[in-house]
DNA sequence: CATATTTAGTATGTATACATTCTAATTTCA
DNA sequence: TGAAATTAGAATGTATACATACTAAATATG
């Protein structure tokens, strides 16, 4: 049985996972801002718009799981690319519940433009790894999140 | 050089660090919210609590740098575990513009109470990993969030 | 075929998260 | 000491994130 310096001591929830995992997003989020000023995207913006090119005529439905989304936070966030004019939304003839997803031919064009962008944030999030602890460090969130995929 | 098997496509995405992370804090989230369903406390809900208990009359930007939140986030979080009756605010002596925070007894009661929990928690969310790989995992999340500690 | 169930998307309400702005209070310092 | 700069906390506005409930539409099934 281990021991610890103290039963709950905020230092203690300070090094578990679920306290530098939020900050690890936090990190992240603020290096994307910046690499993405440009762009005036969000990462949850730029995954969804690249999706949505990639695959055109796609549900929002469909997107939300592709990119383990809330059913009820995609919404808002394709009002956002619709309204900046990077994303469609159209009623599909075969299903009148459904709306179709497209780029825009703006928002190929910035999805573009970004990606070099969403590299270099990436680059920056893990430069304080070596290589091979970069492959690791990938390697084990994908482990810890591949756990609970409903 | 290495090649990619399409350059902006939405699996070279889902693969970033970026989206990683965020899907690793939608899994801490979900495994605190059965944890501490009992509790209902979020997880920057005990941390605050925590620090709170641990150090009495701290003030709230203290805090905030404390747990690295931000100051307009704490604010709310505060409120909350004040409506809640776990928390104090009362104004410093000293200097008016300070409230000084302490733990109800409710407050250091439902602290000691949810601990177990609270470990429980990372004991889940670490649990697809060998125990060498959780040692080094927290290394290396400690690594890419001490990069940017401003 | 008519009703029950399911599904897509939206609406509502709560909780972070953070930039910016504001007010009151304190500190600096000319 | 008195105006300028700084600071604490709150207020405002935007963007996830998610539970729950709602509406319209489609499907299943007796």
């Amino acid at each position: 049985m281990r021991t610890y310096p103290d039963p709950m001591s905020l230092t203690r929830l300070t090094a578990m996972p679920g306290h530098l995992i939020r900050r690890a997003q936090q990190v992240s989020t603020a290096i994307f801002a910046e690499e993405l000023a440009d762009a005036e995207l969000t990462s949850v913006q730029l995954i969804s718009l690249a999706a949505i090119a990639e695959r055109p005529g796609l549900d929002a439905t469909t997107l939300a799981e592709l990119i383990d989304f809330d059913k009820a936070t995609i919404g808002g966030v394709l009002d956002r690319l619709e309204r900046k004019g990077l994303v469609r939304r159209s009623v599909s003839p075969s299903d009148k519940r459904v709306k179709e997803l497209a780029a825009t031919p703006a928002g190929r064009a910035l999805l573009a433009a970004s990606m070099p962008a969403a590299e270099q944030v990436q680059v920056r999030l893990l430069a304080p790894l070596s290589p091979a602890e970069r492959e690791d460090f990938l390697r084990m969130l994908r482990l810890v999140t591949a756990a609970s995929q409903d």
